[in-house]
DNA sequence: AATCTTCTCCCTCAATTGAGGGATTGCATT
DNA sequence: AATGCAATCCCTCAATTGAGGGAGAAGATT
């Protein structure tokens, strides 16, 4: 029906003022079609299957099944779907859990129109777009979890002592230890004891503790 | 020296010619000033005195220090500068350390002026800007690393259980919990050994093992 | 009243672990 | 030749741990 290029969209939205607002956007410019807009997600199913959207805007606070819920649904039976994210909130949790959710994007309701075509352009074309706040709480986020991790003490452990630790972070008893590597109990141990004295530890626990903490296996 | 809301940009960058370009466009844009522009990161710390800028645009490949630890040492000595890294290459590995040395912003060398002059604004103002196919990819890492985190089950531990595994995760012995929290030695080696059914496990190392990579903890 | 759960305390026995000691081989560096 | 280091093996003793048993008190649920 449409020409190739044009990119069509889909929009799930609980304010009918807002909705009409975006579909006139869509259709006001070239290149796209808005080929359905719904109030809610409650029969998403359907509503995908008819307006077969290559991107649909997400609203993310809606009665009923929410946005999120609703990406994961979408997401799950139609993983070609892009899918935008759309918010007043700047809220971690929900950026986070849209993330997980599969979204291609999150911009805020404020996004000036120019910005929101261009963001439908770009995850159409398999980019992930945020706005550059949400993209601060993300980079946030993600260092939160990820700089500790990389920000790692050498403790010059032989390859063999690298390869008991990683046995023993999985809860292996030395004797299992020994029969895994085929090498002698006694020898394992001595091992075992040189870790604890470069890891400055004095027990498997601690040693394991350490070695997940500082992500040495 | 410059009015108030004039954006002071300095350039590091090896090619003459790129820098050359980037210059003109910033200083033939309204609101955009190159206050320096230097095509080495050897003498960064002299270089960022004299032209003060606000945002820093810096290439990643370049000769002598490169762009990342630029990234690191100007942000260790200067945290009020927002720096921009612009590169050829779409690397996990770089767009990650990119992000761990505490760059705003990471942008491919082909982004346009327009965008690029957008982009040197937002992070000025706080924000955080990727290319949507750098996104794309801080979105794979970021769920590659937290959604396996955040899909833990519910091992039904009760409160005096779970303080117990804390303190067996940091390698503390069974005496030592005892003492720390007012519990006979026995009783908690009682709790110690409903934890590990409750885990499924058999060994401390090997409850500690499940505690922190299941992030019950 | 009976049951369940949580939390508390105790005992025993065998296995595992931590800390100390000593010893040999092979390889690389000095 | 000497030194250092990784890797291997062995022994002992005391402490800790894992697995089994039993038992009581407080609180919630049925």
């Amino acid at each position: 029906m449409n020409a190739n290029k044009e990119i069509q969209v889909a929009i799930f939205e609980d304010n009918p003022i807002m909705m009409d607002a975006y579909r006139s956007i869509l259709n006001g410019s070239p290149g796209y079609t808005c080929t359905g807009s719904f109030t809610s997600c409650n029969n998403w199913k359907h509503d995908i299957e008819k307006s077969k959207p290559d991107v649909v805007l997400m609203d993310i606070e809606m009665a009923g099944i929410n946005g999120i819920n609703a990406t994961r649904l979408i997401k799950k039976e139609f993983p070609a779907i892009r899918i935008l994210i759309q918010t007043v909130f700047e809220d971690d949790a929900k950026i986070f859990e849209a993330l997980c959710a599969g979204a291609n994007g999150y911009i805020l309701k404020n996004t000036s129109p120019v910005k929101m075509l261009e963001a439908i352009a770009d995850v159409q074309s398999g980019g992930v777009v945020f706005n550059p706040a949400i993209a601060a709480k993300l980079v946030t986020l993600f260092q939160k979890f990820i700089v500790p991790m990389a920000a790692t003490v050498d403790y010059q452990l032989t390859e063999r002592e690298k390869e008991i630790l990683q046995l023993l972070t999985k809860g292996m008893p030395m004797p299992r230890i020994a029969e895994t590597i085929l090498l002698s109990y006694h020898t394992v141990r001595d091992h075992v004891k040189s870790i604890y004295h470069k890891l400055h530890v004095a027990s498997a626990t601690e040693a394991v503790s350490k070695a997940l903490r500082e992500n040495l296996v």
